[in-house]
RNA sequence: GCGGGUGUGGCGGAACAGGUAGACGCAAGGGACUUAAAAUCCCUCGAUAGUGAUAUCGUGCCGGUUCGAGUCCGGCCACCCGCACCA
């Protein structure tokens, strides 16, 4: 028993007597209702858990809580993202093995959350670098390549300086590294790389099917960037070549005035002795290579560009000869890297042919094609266009794809902005890529039972400034026979990209042990998909989408049993300093949840986080504001001194009770915490004006408040004598009847003005309900009364003139 | 530029389906207790006028619909977050 409430005693013991009795292990009976609550693992970083990372937390520990109540079987699992950076970094700066700082870092985190009083399920905690998980890593690695997902090439890759190691496109921030910030440079290398782009229909069309927030959906539609035209050749004058462009507007074809290649664009050397302005074109050629990422979406404005002399190209509807340009406006890596220029209708073109002084043509009637480009593809009518004047624009579209194909001049065309994803990192702190290169044989992939290929020791892990991987130096280990031939053959030195392991990591908690496959079919089938899965925003182009990528491939190899990994998807606002900024080491505005925790309380970290505001929006963190969650604790403690023998609800607090199950049960469900926590502070303040609780309603009252503040709660839940442990009781039920007021306070007003209010019974007629409100205003009702409204329970209105 | 979001007291934020704007919390002020402080408890707390009951104004701005608008409609403004020459 504890006198006074002391939070960090209270706290331990019940964390102990949980893994004790394994109270939030999700059993592998498959015949109950299950829910799968998933939370994003942490990357196990050395300086230990963020105030951040409980928000998300303790949201989905209050979603797993209350289920489990309410009898489902919950999995609510939590592991470890642990290969990656920053780990291996610290690990040759320090000079010890990346797995020991993982090691050490996983268990500080590990203590810290255990602090939390989370109820995951720590029998089936993961670990990304743990050879029985990154075996199935590997796998379905070697799955993907005998799909022909997995294919090498040698390309321009982002190239980071300062870590050494290529980035995919999605790691690329403003031209510049995510993680460090160096700008980054182009660099040519062979990569290991998925075929994502494969999967960008099935990616975009299976959000129709799932339920996720809309802003994600929304920047997954984004990321893909579908969009559909054709591809049409223009002849090159005076050579049987074809300079094919990708359109999405086929329909303007007849305002094509000239045409823009990219800088990169083969017929540029092919053509080399054509060209009469060859220097000023290899000048043009020579910049646009030099200028970075960054420089060229800073320079977006200002059109530059050369004209090819001496080469034009025919459009194919009007036959005229058209000038051929080269810009780095357009790109090598979208499309054909060539396009037709149609000034009226396509601002850049607009801006390019204004620059330049190249003819501008209407082609569709609408706007003044003089002031600006006219992109209006709803109104606008053909005109200047041959068969297709006088169509709208949509029409235009299917009658010139139709005469294109029938002329064998062009095709339709459904063009992506992703990329396939990059997939090799030059790095030690990785999955080893398990594949062999045999000269004979080319890449081979290993066996399965040659799985898991594990990481070798090296002495050193610092990377090369040549590209290569540390692994490369490890010459007794790269050398290695040939699976298929029996020759030599050397293995492959890159290892996976981070996202590896966490592209797949929900599947292996569902049967974390197993090691004759990545889970069961029975466990997958029993606990897929995730009901209910919150990460951060900054994750929804990275992760939920490469993640969905393999998921996707899997259902395609039947690995799995549902197309969607995800049914819901949900994020967390950030957490900020008190200065409202993002917390950083240099502005000195961080905060450590060990401090609070330790001076306040886990109950309270975790009621503080939920009352912060709106979860989903970015919220300042306040001090005081902590200060109000521990004294509004302090207050529930202290009321156990108010509880009284008698049983059942008070008649005075009957209605209030089942309106506040009502709203915390329908709160927790909607991420509506703050609110939830309103209505729990609300009803204890009304305990407090009653002076007394029963043993009923403080029942009640503790078993709402558990899932948010579990451990004050399970105490009290003790130390009232109540039987079993409070996180095992059903969940409280609310009749609907009982939440509604007999007598209700109404507002009455004039002319839609409040002037007063009166009590009357929530089903009083309309006679009554006015005669009360009238006698209520006395003489401050005057003039003569032309309507009178009465909505029960809500409002009563005189309409005076 | 395109897409998404947000504008409500001194602050964080509430407000069902159009129906008493500011719940809940913080801060502040006053009081009680105390030798004192902390803690705790009680009261006040959008602005203006008034001793007061009360009146007028008030949810970024302008207009509209309605008996009644923070909420719906039209038009703006500001800020934040993505993406950014993707043809």
């Amino acid at each position: 028993m504890f006198e006074r409430y002391e939070p960090n005693r209270i706290e331990s013991k019940w964390q102990k007597i949980w893994e004790e009795e394994k109270a939030f292990a999700a059993t592998t009976d498959y015949s109950k209702p299950k829910y799968y609550a998933l939370v994003e693992f942490p990357y196990p970083s050395g300086q230990g858990l963020h105030v951040g990372h409980p928000r998300p937390y303790t949201a989905l520990d209050i979603v797993a809580r209350k289920r489990r109540m309410e009898g489902y079987n919950v999995l609510f699992p939590m592991g470890w993202d642990a290969f990656g950076l920053p780990t291996e970094n610290y690990a040759i700066k320090n000079h010890i093995h990346p797995r020991i700082v993982t090691e050490n870092n996983v268990r500080h985190f590990k203590n810290q959350l255990q602090m939390l009083g989370y109820s995951f399920d720590w029998d089936r905690e993961v670990n990304t670098t743990d050879p029985n998980y990154y075996h199935w890593t590997q796998w379905i690695f070697l799955k993907m390549f005998k799909a022909g997902l997995a294919y090498k090439a040698k390309m321009p890759i982002n190239w980071c300086p300062s870590c050494k190691v290529g980035l995919a496109n999605e790691e690329v921030v403003d031209g510049c590294c995510e993680r460090c910030g160096t700008p980054i440079i182009h660099r040519q290398q062979t990569q290991w790389m998925l075929k994502i782009t494969e999967y960008a229909d099935k990616l975009l069309e299976g959000l129709d099917q799932v339920d996720y927030i809309e802003r994600v959906k929304t920047s997954q539609r984004n990321w893909i960037g579908r969009s559909t035209g054709a591809e049409v050749d223009f002849a090159l004058a005076g050579t049987d070549d074809k300079i094919r462009v990708f359109t999405t507007r086929p329909d303007t074809l007849f305002g094509a005035t000239y045409m823009v290649l990219s800088p990169e664009h083969p017929y540029i050397e092919k053509y080399a002795g054509r060209i009469l302005n060859l220097d000023a074109v290899r000048a043009y050629q020579a910049e646009a290579a030099r200028k970075s990422d960054f420089e060229r979406a800073e320079l977006a404005k200002d059109k530059t560009g050369v004209e090819l002399k001496g080469l034009r190209a025919v459009n194919p509807v009007t036959g005229n000869e058209i000038p051929i340009w080269i810009s780095d406006y357009v790109l090598m890596t979208y499309g054909t890297g060539a396009i037709m220029a149609v000034p009226g209708h396509d601002t850049r073109d607009w801006d390019f042919a204004k620059a330049f002084g190249l003819p501008i043509v209407e082609v569709v009637a609408g706007g003044n094609v003089e002031e600006a480009a006219f992109t209006d593809v709803q109104t606008g009518k053909m005109v200047n266009s041959g068969f297709l004047n006088g169509m709208e624009v949509a029409d235009a579209k299917k009658a010139i794809i139709a005469w294109l194909e029938e002329k064998g001049l062009g095709t339709p065309k459904v063009n992506y902005k992703l990329r396939d994803w990059v997939f090799s990192r030059q790095r030690y702190w990785g999955e080893p890529i398990p594949i062999v290169h045999c000269e004979k044989c080319g890449y081979v992939p290993l066996s399965e039972e040659d799985l898991p290929l594990l990481l070798p020791e090296v002495e050193s892990y610092e990377p090369a400034d040549d590209g290569s991987s540390p692994l490369s130096k490890m010459t007794d280990w790269v050398n290695t026979t040939c699976p298929c031939c029996g020759g030599p053959a050397k293995r492959e030195t890159d290892t996976m990209p981070q996202w590896a392991g966490s592209s797949w990591y929900y599947l292996r908690y569902t049967d974390p042990k197993n090691d004759t496959c990545l889970a069961s079919p029975e466990a997958l089938k029993y606990w897929l998909p995730v009901d209910w899965y919150n990460g951060g925003m900054e994750h929804t182009t990275l992760h939920l989408l490469y993640s969905r990528f393999w998921h996707h491939f899997l259902y395609d190899e039947n690995v799995v049993p549902v197309a969607e990994p995800y049914q819901k998807r949900t994020s967390h606002g950030m957490i900020l300093g008190e200065d409202g900024e993002k917390m950083s080491k240099s502005r000195g505005n961080v905060v450590n949840p060990d401090d609070i925790v330790k001076e306040f309380g886990a109950d309270t970290l975790r009621t503080y986080e939920m009352f912060i505001g709106a979860f989903e929006q970015a919220a300042a963190w306040s001090t005081d504001g902590v200060k109000g969650c521990r004294r509004f604790l302090d207050r529930v403690w202290k009321l156990s001194e108010s509880v009284t023998s008698a049983g059942g609800y008070s008649k005075a607090l009957e209605t209030k009770i089942h309106q506040t199950i009502k709203k915390v049960s329908q709160d927790y469900e909607g991420l509506k915490f703050n609110t939830a926590l309103a209505a729990l502070m609300a009803l204890l303040n009304e305990f407090y004006r009653v002076g007394s609780v029963t043993r009923d309603e403080w029942r009640t009252f503790l078993l709402l408040l558990n899932p948010v503040a579990p451990h004050i709660t399970e105490e009290l839940w003790e130390q009232s004598g109540f039987e079993g442990r409070c996180y095992a009781q059903k969940w409280p039920v609310y009749e609907e009847a009982k939440t509604i007021e007999d007598t209700v306070e109404m507002a009455i007003q004039v002319n839609g003005k409040m002037r007063g209010t009166v009590m009357i019974p929530r089903t009083a007629d309309k006679d009554t309900a006015l005669a009360a409100a009238r006698e209520a205003l006395g003489d401050r009702l005057s003039g003569t009364i032309v309507k009178e409204i009465y909505v029960p329970g809500r409002i009563i209105n005189f309409v005076v003139k």
